[in-house]
DNA sequence: GATGAATGAGTATTCATTCAT
DNA sequence: AATGAATGAATACTCATTCAT
């Protein structure tokens, strides 16, 4: 589907110190909004506020452009994120909650928010690319909820669970705010209203996660009603 | 690809009737997997079977083809679900439970699996048939979970909650694991247990949905050690 | 430009009687309408009220039925001319108005009005035929008039003029008149008067031909202030 | 075929102000010789000496190469047309003579004797441009022209007639033979000789409009022999 | 560095023609 | 005889990429 073009040195090539992150902005709000094919390099080029050519002193091509614009924006927030659990000493719920706001301030960025659903997208035309970004952002991220699950577990503050499925559950709606915000969030007549998706979001999950309701439910005492 | 011999006899076997359905499926296997803009009128037609001239015989143009593989694939499997529930009896949670896997079993069909995402893909570049599928299929099957919230909430079955919020939460594992199926999930060394993830789901909100926890835990006796 | 398809014996085949009339009546509609390249063989064939296929059981391409179209129509009026002039007995300009009168007759019917259009259109396309045509029904037709010309001279009736040359400019009006019906005359907010025309046409050519005028102007008696 | 030298110096020789006429140029040759359909793009771009995109940079699409052809052409010539007439002292033949020999030097330059029989040709499916030709062209030529046999009838240099039509008799010989030089005439044998073709025309349309003739004829006296 | 005119491979779409029924 | 589903060559148009200035 793809060239496999044969790029010089780098993935790109430095001049003028603005410019790359100029075109990067720019691809990724076009690639955004209409996917890596309808968006066309002039229009990228125009809203950077340079032309055609100028795009390609920059970026060899199209898809080198478009890795630059999936490998350099959310690497330093797993960092970040890897860093803030390193050191954390709080419960693992304050651990829990410390990883989701900090992944949720990507969201109010709306240079990054759009890019899950991008790479999404483009997965089929980019394996390459959709490895890379899977080992480097979702994996690790996935992995760092998971530490922080397996901590909790272990320490009777979170009921056991099968920790390798709870977590993409956990997940879920998270990943799915982020994609929804970018496309049919587009069409709502009022917009949704993040600190209160938040807040129902750990509500729920607190108590899905909370130790006793399991330990009582289990001696069957206090639901009996409950469906089996 | 498909009907590569070419006995003179094959030609002339499919009917007129048969053909705008195999060119849905065609179109959406390939859509599914390269998006819109990568997939060609001509590739369609061929794993269709057919020639590039015939598929213009019953889509005029590619649009109204990627317009008809949205609209009729998930719109029987909603309404299915209304049925399900208009004459539902049993508990709220069996409701939820039934609504879920009714949902669940159109993951099964590799067809239908890929619209979400090639839907939420495209967007931004079909607004007017944006607007259509979340007004007839996701509007509505949040509704439908959303009576099954209310009806468990009013019966004390389920902890009083912001239903209009819980819902998006509810939905969210659903229908991020619907899109990662067709995305990264492609990249994943093993392949997902479905039926392991949904017993992890069912686990989880159970708990977050019963009402006893709640209880408990604003009396504060049973979770002190819980964050703040 | 246009393939040299190799058709079987004759122009055309005939089955059915009505057919290739028929057909030949509704190509020429609309050839003359939309031209020959802009005319589909489906529309022909609906206008004929029979399907596409049809068509090609009494020609065996466009090209043919185009062929057909200008071939079938004018010559017989060509050839009334001819008969006509033939055995003519009164004088010259009695003859010049029949002739003109015959051809005028061709524009009553919408049928044959639009041929010298849709030839005059298709001349670059179409050498053989434009070849044919000029030679079958033009030059034939200016033939005629020029016969009348030449006798009226050799009477006295007209003056002397450079013959081969008056009777292009004698056809002319009528000519443009043809042409313009089925272009411009299309667009004309009222539509013209044909027998106003003629009228006025005659009175000028009876003139122009006139030979006292000439012989009194070359006596310069008459018009002294005519320009030089 | 033109400019095939690969010279890299020629490729930027041009300059982007002369392209559009350039390709007009090109288009209008092909046109005429073609008609619109059988004109391809590339073709014109070819002959213009440029590629296929370059022509797109210049015209948006084929039907707007076509307008401008047939917009820019003519224009000019009836504009010099109508300030000839404006500021004209002579008598009305001489202003008559003038006027058909200025139209008739466009019959000289083969970029602008065609489109006549282009915009003919294509009457029927270019409605809009139709009228704009009919107005902006022939209508302004008809009138200057009907001013022109308005003045000689009132000063008395010609004789009475219905003017309206008699306008559309003079210039049919005229306009037949600029759409003949692109039709028909392509296929003569020897080419016809224009200025023995106006000298006929004159001396047949003086004769046509001295005013004596007729007042004569009313007599009766002299051409007692003509038709009744 | 930056420009933007030019290129040409690639895709959507049309329509004359065929041929099994 | 007639049908009309199917074909595939042909053409308009796009856009990533190049390169002389």
């Amino acid at each position: 589907m793809i060239n496999e073009t044969h790029c010089p040195v780098g993935r790109w090539l430095r001049r003028k110190e603005a410019r790359p992150a100029e075109l990067i902005d720019a691809a990724l709000d076009l690639f955004v909004e209409r996917g890596y094919a309808a968006t066309k390099m002039e229009d990228i080029a125009k809203r950077a506020g340079v032309t055609k050519g100028t795009a390609y002193l920059y970026f060899c091509n199209k898809e080198e452009l478009f890795k630059a614009v999936i490998r350099e924006a959310l690497l330093p927030r797993v960092e970040r994120g890897e860093a803030l659990l390193e050191e954390f000493q709080g419960t693992a719920w304050a651990a829990f909650e410390t990883l989701v706001r900090e992944w949720w301030t990507t969201m109010a960025d709306p240079r990054l928010s759009g890019i899950p659903k991008l790479m999404c997208s483009e997965c089929g035309n980019f394996p390459e690319l959709a490895r890379y970004y899977k080992a480097q952002i979702i994996d690790r991220t996935l992995k760092l909820m998971l530490a922080v699950l397996e901590r909790g577990m272990a320490s009777g503050e979170f009921r056991r669970l099968d920790a390798d499925y709870a977590v993409r559950v956990l997940a879920g709606p998270l990943v799915k705010a982020m994609i929804w915000k970018h496309s049919f969030g587009l069409y709502e007549p009022e917009p949704t209203d993040y600190d209160r998706f938040l807040a129902v979001y750990f509500d729920l999950i607190r108590a899905a996660l909370a130790p006793h309701s399991q330990d009582l439910l289990s001696q069957g005492t206090l639901l009996k009603g409950a469906p089996q």
